[in-house]
DNA sequence: CGCGATTAAGTTGTGCACAACTGAATAGTG
DNA sequence: CACTATTCAGTTGTGCACAACTTAATCGCG
């Protein structure tokens, strides 16, 4: 078996630089479909992403979003100003948490729903992938994704 | 089989939730683990791509660097310019062709190289996979990149 | 040769990601 | 109850991505 330890440090970089990249390239190139085909809701990615989040939970605190998106306050406060902006949501402090903002649906913001529907199957389509590849590759980004998380910050200074 | 057309809308909605989800989460986790890693070497990560490429080619115009990477001049010519304060690269415009920049590595961007070859190991390690499976992800995600970056604009906004 | 079309790099403006920080509210401990 | 620690949202600053535009040089056709 080619195990990492087979492979010079020289053909590492090479390698490396494909994979680095090739991971890069794809989530541009997704993005670039996602902008065209979300053009017609005058929304970004990362926007119609807490769109999604949204519209199936109708209100959450900006934290219960940046959970589910694994994003911080300083990426989600103004983009959920642009959304109100919009009216697409309306932010309030909670009543019970004055530290907490709950974030809800409007009424256009609900009824842009409608209007996203068909995107996904579009951005599917445009992919050339069936519905068990799309899971298969969801599912491998995933794992990939809870063990980059996973790794700690000082085991990547040294040499590991 | 399971198609595109036997998933209704609304679970489609779901499904695209997650598959686009998890590559954006999957970028953004291993721009996490490149951070923490390329930070003793005062790189951001697309910096680091950028220098991959001049370790490769020693020196290339403005537009080389662009076509490689899929970046234009708007990302690069300020990055290129952080690179020229660190002291990594040269930018001298061409005799030949006056529109033209060259970008050229200096002696510290060409000895940064030897900094810079334990890193893709190290990155390679915190996946958790070998040499085939990150042969093969690179794989589905360049066949992916390909397919998206040619999708027709058009076929996007009506419903295809 | 002359002049419009194209090309290269750079600039400007918008938006996202993230680190570091602030300020206000709440939780927890003695 | 008082006081410290934590939590939540927001702000600031840096850097990347990209669209739209500007400027200067080159190309190419008549």
């Amino acid at each position: 078996m080619e195990t990492l330890d087979s492979v010079p440090d020289e053909d590492f970089l090479r390698l490396d630089h494909q994979i680095c990249f090739s991971l890069h390239a794809a989530t541009r190139a997704f993005n670039g479909v996602y902008r065209e085909a979300l053009k017609e809701l005058g929304l970004t990615y990362p926007q119609y992403l807490v769109m999604l989040v949204l519209w199936e939970h109708r209100e959450l605190p900006v934290k219960g979003i940046g959970e589910r998106l694994r994003l911080d306050s300083g990426t989600l406060s103004p983009l959920l100003k642009r959304l109100e902006a919009a009216g697409y949501v309306e932010r309030r402090r909670s009543p019970q948490d004055e530290r907490s903002v709950t974030v809800r649906l409007t009424g256009d913001g609900t009824a842009l729903r409608e209007k996203a529907l068909g995107v996904p199957r579009r951005i599917a389509a445009a992919t050339g992938l069936d519905v068990g590849e799309i899971r298969e590759l969801r599912e491998r980004l995933d794992a990939l994704a809870v063990r980059l998380d996973a790794v700690d910050p000082d085991a990547l200074g040294a040499c590991g």
